[in-house]
RNA sequence: AGGUGCGUAGCUCAGGGGAAGAGCACUUCCUUGACACGGAAGGGGUCAGCGGUUCAAAUCCGCUCGCACCUACCA
């Protein structure tokens, strides 16, 4: 058999899944039988190739989709791409900056052919990273938001939102980004804390000479001030009601109005309102019918409003004021004040709230039954406490500006008329005008935000508005799984757009996954260059590996510092498994797979022997604890709990247990321990499967197996029949013994490779017991033999040891350390003194033994006692051994 | 300002009302034919602090301290 000693991922990666693929294993069809369970993929943007979190997120909802398809649920896992508007644009914007070149001075058309170009080597890198990952997607559904298809789904909600009358047109303030130009919403400012200046400014009260200071924090806005408020309350400005200011710089007239926004503690309870470039003002102005003035443009430079200052850049201007206010003698003081500034969350620039013609959602009407279905738990957050995020956002929501000035995106289906001005939103373009019938027509120049196409995702990639096999099996999906950054982005706005349009939520479980950290929980960011390619670690590790890891480490909704050297622990667990294979395969009887009935068979047929009893009733507790952790999405759980299972139960005890039986001379008895060997190992490789799918394909392959592929056989589920308390109570017995006498040997220094005289001492039951399992003494604590209340014959130096039922002692004819072997004992006694005094204590409370549950009364008692008698033991041993 | 989460072994983290857990690191020993990405044994924790509920609290409640994050907004 030509297998390696260590599990070499590339030789195994790349030949399965391509077989995987290649075969089909990975289509859903709608039309097979089995209840409907789907999954779309977050699309990845295709600003760049994937990170940690990708990683992560793509391994979570594998490992779901392999392990509800082996379960024979009718699967889909839809893949995809996300054309990510500004950021996609950024990029192409900044290789054309290195040329120094602006998308202006290509056009638009050929702008946008640039970016198809970067999508598309985007998109492949992507794409095969995701491959290289192990998920098992059915990549003939792959799409791309700005597909035809999604493109059409787009047009076709645009215009029936626009009919509803849930899509308008207007002048609004919004956040604007001078850099990228264009209009962004409220969740794309980030907010920094800037150390920035309080200027207090003397505005002068019209037909008086007194002085009226307003403190601000952005002096040049104050060109486009059309009044000062103050609160209705303030007794000390109650003589300034119905007074007018006049404007210091521009010479013009502006109200004094009254306005309980203002606040009377903040600078000097005067503010000045300048509704064109801040959103309380903008209201205030609303409220109070000011004229909106717009000092500072698109391109965060003056405007000729500005006056004198228009053409400065808006910093410029902030100095000049400043410098003229001075020298007019009206700045009154100025503070060092640090404040929240927006910043632009894609290139970190200033964000400058203007007012300016966009598109907007009615959102109001949409949210209701998005807030309804997730109180009435028809979509269900993991964990539970997400959906309270959700909710607080979704109660106090404003409208959405869906409206970006950018090239790339779905541009907006309304067209102007030329002629005269009529707006016509259609699904396809019109010919002519609908008012003039002029057919000089142009289409708005505006792109959607990309976050609309996405909100249509769950649908829209089934091929909405068409009424598809796939939209009547996959919609809605069960489970979405994504990060909790992109709730309000994205997964809010799948709610509402779902509820409106398919009638029902797009998903039933939304699984919050955390954000990838480095070792020292600090966030992955390129500036810190702490950022880890999941890529570069799965040619060093393995797939399966850095599989492995994200599972262990994902507890729902917390944050995962990412260690590499956990990692490494994982990747030695692949190679555990990998040896165990080797193990098997090396010294495995020639048989064939035993079927389900077979080994019921042999079950009952009492020929089974302890140590498979024993496995076969742990490996139930796998089953099932896989199983359930999996339901409740407690990845962590599940393959924590297989980690033990396989390494510290299968290959610590069961394998080692059975070396002897495997290699046995007698057929029958290595006949049978293949068989169960076989089996044991088959159903833990399912059970592993959707978690580290290349390794157990490899050895599910190689070892006996009936069907094509692992990833299509049946997930184990849980035999209760078969757990058998009587031989997990012998088992831990044996072990109890096995280890007692390997540490006491470890302890006193005798060469773990010399076999030993022992003697046993203990009840006639034990006796019995110990003595039927008399091989397995032997050869796993390295005896020479074994005798049971005898007394020992020899004279040889004795090791003296004990557990719960028995005594036992090792005979040697060499020296040995017995000061080692007394602070062992006076260790042993120490340690168990302080539990029995604990337990003894609470057996003396009357509450205790009068309030706590029976069962926990007896097992206290049965602890007390039991400890009790050991210590008895030891202490007599100490004496023999100080005596001699 | 409001909210959420976290503080458990040297490090990174699970767990969660009835005997302190994992990975890595550490100590000692072992190249015995699955595996040195290994085996055996071991050291190490008043589970942030203070109070309360309970027969029983690392676990539930309250407060304090420290650390994250989210939302809102600060003229």
């Amino acid at each position: 058999m030509d297998i390696p000693k260590a599990y070499e991922p590339a030789l195994v990666e790349q030949k399965w899944y391509r077989t995987w693929e290649e075969s089909g294993y990975f289509k859903a069809d709608p039309s097979r039988s089995g209840v409907p369970y789907s999954i779309v993929m977050p699309p990845p943007n295709v600003t760049g190739s994937l990170h940690m979190g990708h990683a992560l997120n793509i391994t979570l909802q594998d490992i779901v989709i392999r392990w509800r398809r082996m379960q024979g649920l009718n699967v889909l896992w839809l893949p995809g791409t996300d054309h990510a508007g500004i950021a996609t644009q950024n990029v192409v914007e900044r290789q054309l900056a290195e040329q120094n070149l602006h998308r202006l001075d290509l056009g638009r058309e050929r702008f946008e052919a640039l970016v198809w170009e970067w999508k598309e080597k985007a998109e492949a890198n992507i794409l095969s990273q995701i491959r290289k990952l192990g998920s098992s997607c059915d990549w003939s559904r792959t799409r791309f938001t700005l597909d035809q298809g999604l493109s059409g789904a787009v047009r076709e909600v645009f215009v029936r939102l626009y009919e509803a009358g849930l899509i308008y047109r207007g002048e609004y303030l919004v956040n604007w980004c001078p850099r990228c130009t264009t209009a962004i919403s409220d969740l794309e400012v980030d907010y920094r804390p800037i150390d920035g200046k309080l200027w207090h400014i003397r505005y002068p009260l019209k037909g008086s000479n007194d002085l009226v200071v307003v403190a601000t924090t952005r002096p040049e806005t104050m060109l486009g001030d059309t009044a000062v408020a103050v609160h209705p309350d303030d007794e000390r400005y109650f003589h300034l009601h119905g007074r007018k200011i006049v404007l210091p710089l521009m010479e013009r007239d502006i109200p004094i109005i009254t306005d309980p926004f203002v606040e009377k503690d903040f600078g000097t309870g005067v503010v000045k309102v300048t509704p064109g470039h801040d959103p309380n003002d903008f209201e205030a102005g609303q409220r109070h019918h000011l004229p909106v003035v717009r000092v500072i443009g698109e391109d965060g430079k003056m405007t000729v409003e500005a006056g004198p200052y228009s053409g400065l850049d808006r910093y410029a201007a902030r100095n000049r004021v400043v410098q003229d206010l001075e020298s007019k003698g009206l700045l009154a003081k100025v503070e060092s004040h640090s404040h929240n500034v927006g910043t632009c969350q894609r290139c970190e620039t200033v964000v400058e709230p203007l007012v300016s013609k966009q598109w907007f959602v009615r959102v109001k009407d949409l949210a209701e039954p998005a807030i309804a279905a997730v109180a009435h738990g028809r979509t269900v957050f993991i964990p539970e406490n997400y959906s309270r995020v959700y909710f607080e956002w979704m109660r106090n929501i404003h409208d959405w500006c869906i409206s970006r000035q950018l090239w790339w995106g779905h541009r907006i289906p309304a067209w102007y008329c030329k002629k005269c001005g009529e707006m016509i939103v259609a699904r396809i373009e019109p010919s002519h005008c609908s008012r003039c019938k002029s057919d000089r027509m142009e289409q708005e120049s505006d792109v959607l935000d990309t976050w609309f196409s996405s909100a249509l995702w769950p649908f829209s990639t089934m091929g909405w508005p068409e009424a598809t096999a796939d939209l009547k099996v996959y919609y809605p999906t069960q489970t979405l799984i994504t990060g909790f950054d992109i709730i309000f982005f994205w997964v809010a706005r799948m709610m509402m757009m779902g509820l409106r349009f398919m009638n029902d939520v797009p998903f039933r479980t939304v699984y919050i996954n955390g954000l990838i950290r480095d070792e020292q929980g600090q966030k992955m960011s390129k500036s810190r260059g702490n950022v880890i390619d999941p890529l570069q670690i799965v040619e060093e590790y393995g797939t399966d590996a850095i599989r492995f890891t994200l599972a262990v480490m994902a507890v729902p909704g917390t944050d995962i510092p990412f260690s590499v050297s956990r990692m490494a622990g994982y990747r030695a667990f692949c190679n555990k498994i990998w040896n165990a294979g080797r193990f098997l395969l090396l010294n495995l009887s020639a048989v064939p797979l035993p079927d389900a009935e077979e080994m019921d068979r042999l079950y009952s047929s009492g020929q089974l022997r302890l140590e498979e009893r024993w496995i076969l009733g742990r490996l139930q507790h796998a089953i099932r604890d896989t199983n359930e952790n999996l339901e409740k999405f407690r990845f962590h759980e599940a393959s924590n709990q297989l980690y033990h299972f396989f390494w510290h139960e299968l290959c610590d005890w069961y394998l080692e247990l059975i070396k002897a039986n495997l290699a046995a001379k007698d057929k029958a008895t290595a006949v049978l321990t293949s068989k169960v060997a076989c089996y044991v190992m088959e159903v833990s490789l399912r059970l592993l499967h959707p978690f580290i799918p290349f390794i157990t394909e490899e050895l599910w392959q190689r070892l006996p197996h009936s069907g094509p592929s692992v990833m299509l056989s049946s997930y184990p589920r849980p035999k209760p029949q078969w757990i058998d308390g009587e031989s997990i109570e012998q088992m831990e017995e044996l072990q109890e013994v096995i280890t007692a006498i390997r540490t006491a040997r470890a302890e006193t220094s005798v060469d773990p490779r010399k076999k030993i005289e022992s003697h046993i001492s203990c009840s006639e039951e034990a006796a019995a017991f110990l003595k039927s399992q008399e091989h397995h003494l032997r050869s796993l604590a390295q005896l020479s033999s074994v005798s049971f209340n005898a007394e020992p014959h020899g004279k040889g130096l004795r090791i003296q040891g004990m557990t719960k039922t028995v005594e036992f002692a090792l005979i040697l004819d060499e020296s040995l350390d017995f000061e080692a072997d007394r602070d062992r004992l006076r260790r042993e006694i120490a340690r168990l003194q302080k539990d029995v005094e604990k337990l003894g204590q609470k057996l003396q409370s009357a509450d205790f033994l009068n309030r706590a549950p029976a069962e926990v009364v007896q097992a206290t008692r049965q602890r007390y006692e039991d400890g009790l008698e050991q210590l008895r033991g030891l202490q007599e041993k100490l004496a023999a051994l100080s005596g001699s």
